[in-house]
DNA sequence: GAAGCATACCTAGTACTGCTATGTATAGTA
DNA sequence: TACTATACATAGCAGTACTAGGTATGCTTC
């Protein structure tokens, strides 16, 4: 079953957001990162996520480095900033409600 | 503070099936009972909400039938459909893998 | 060395989505 | 009578997002 798109494109943010304040990464192991925290429920593409990646670095919420890996590979870090991790505990805090409005009513049965 | 609109857009419609799935109620209550257990946090207004009720009402998730009230008032009033109730298990399933997510990934601290 | 696959990043053309502001109507209150 | 709250409605305005496929290069297998 494949998530809603509203849901997808609403929780890409806070999900990187939560991935970077963990430490500094690159893009495609946040798609695997995801893939692997959500049993693969969660299943992001490139194509999503860099949009997303970029408009966040935009937003001056991240910013990027190039690093060389040992086997040769350019992979792109990102770091979260000091809005960006505001940022995030912003957005946690509204998950958090919107997600307990959510059991709270769930808890109602009719 | 005000949410993202995204978050606010992708957490309607769980959000307005959670309150069916409890009982039948007429727009203006949703808006007020979101309001109540969200301490205010969650603010929509009729024009958010209608067009949403509107749009799960032809997707055939929610029915709806006016009711006078004892003070002479017309309600709509709506009630979640069997389709509505599958869909919002699915839902809340899928909000649960992400909300998860994001609390796995924010006890990885830096 | 070649072929195929995985890794790694990128983007534009296509495909849409949503809600703010304001409307009508009517009951309640001052 | 005037104002507010209740109750439902909607269109004009304001955008948003990602699928599909691109380039590049390292790894594995033959």
């Amino acid at each position: 079953m494949t998530f809603p798109k509203d849901l997808v494109a609403a929780s890409a943010t806070p999900i990187i957001l939560a991935v970077l304040q963990g430490r500094d990464t690159y893009g495609y192991a946040i798609i695997r990162k995801v893939q692997q925290i959500s049993d693969h429920r969660i299943d992001w593409k490139e194509g999503m996520l860099y949009p997303v990646l970029h408009r966040l670095e935009a937003a001056g919420l991240v910013e990027s480095y190039w690093v060389v890996a040992e086997n040769g590979r350019r992979r792109k870090y990102y770091h979260i900033t000091a809005a960006g991790r505001s940022e995030y505990r912003a957005l946690i805090d509204q998950w958090s409600v919107v997600y307990r409005a959510l059991c709270s009513l769930s808890e109602e049965s009719p």
